[in-house]
DNA sequence: ACCCAGGCGGGCG
DNA sequence: CGCCCGCATGGG
């Protein structure tokens, strides 16, 4: 099959908007490729590069997938949580102005699911970090480190985001020329954890408390990294990652400015948005964040 | 110049 | 346990 017989399709889908998903901080937003203007987006799933457009209203649109990876279709439902109810998680979490403000204001943003390891990485860059040097920096290790992705000519057409160990000769000054900082020691120890002791794929996404006791034994992820991998890289809904935006939100739009800690704002999202936490957390960051 | 960013590990009390 | 500190780097 030549490189340009690629498969299409379309998926209809409502409330849904690629742009805010895309920009919102997530994995995608580290190191997929989207286009403001045309409004589509380009990533790499393994060898596989995916093209995804949107077209048409927010409220009841239609996706445009493009590839030559007969999956491709599948991976975007999956990636999108297409089959997500939306609309009651919408019900469930609009529990005051603040949140259905930022419901509003970002309709359609979703949640997405990835892969625990490329979420790993991507929220082990995250830390103490800004969003737009996070994308430069997985970018860099991407365009460093990845694997080439070769259409039927041998022509480079992408690289793939590198598995662990595909990073295990990589060394902690390595990881420093692409910018990774202070994060590059982490790098090595997580590459080295997630292929010699740890097989992310086993773990169980249900299954919130045994998550994070795993996946904070890899060096250089802590409890809100955790969080980040447990809710963008398994799905686990429960889970509701407290970075300074959040907290910072959490504490002026519900606490009238006083000071809390960690372990109380977990409890209170727990106790106000449940098995949805995660989803509420990504409008309170994301609006948080720009309001 | 100064402050901050999707925090973490380590050391200390 | 909780608290506090240093940490690399670039943008506002």
């Amino acid at each position: 099959m030549a490189y340009d017989e690629v498969f299409t399709n379309i998926i209809k889908v409502a409330d849904f908007s690629l742009k805010h998903t895309f920009e919102s901080a997530q994995p995608l937003t580290f190191y997929g490729h989207y286009n403001n203007a045309s409004n589509t987006l380009t990533y790499a799933n393994g060898q596989h590069i995916l093209n995804v457009g949107f077209e048409g209203d927010v409220r009841r649109g239609r996706i445009v997938v493009a590839s030559r990876y007969a999956n491709a279709i599948d991976d975007v439902k999956k990636r999108f949580r297409l089959d997500d109810d939306i609309k009651n998680m919408y019900e469930s979490v609009s529990t005051d102005a603040f949140m259905r403000n930022a419901i509003e204001k970002y309709h359609g943003m979703r949640v997405t699911l990835n892969d625990p390891w490329e979420t790993t990485v991507c929220f082990i860059m995250s830390q103490f970090n800004n969003v737009k040097r996070i994308r430069r920096m997985v970018l860099n290790l991407v365009a460093a480190f990845g694997s080439e992705i070769k259409d039927d000519n041998d022509r480079v057409v992408g690289r793939s985001f590198p598995r662990s160990a595909d990073l295990l000769k990589v060394t902690e000054n390595d990881f420093k020329k692409i910018g990774a900082g202070f994060r590059a020691k982490y790098l090595v120890g997580a590459a080295q954890y997630c292929t010699y002791n740890l097989d992310l794929y086993k773990l169980n996404p249900n299954d919130y408390d045994g998550l994070k006791s795993e996946l904070t034994e890899i060096f250089g992820v802590g409890d809100k990294v955790a969080d980040c991998i447990a809710l963008m890289g398994y799905g686990n809904m429960h889970a509701f990652p407290i970075d300074v935006w959040v907290k910072r939100t959490l504490e002026k739009f519900y606490f009238k400015g006083k000071k809390k800690t960690v372990g109380e704002l977990h409890a209170f999202a727990e106790k106000r948005w449940g098995k949805y936490a995660g989803f509420a957390q990504q409008y309170l960051f994301y609006h948080g964040m720009n309001i």
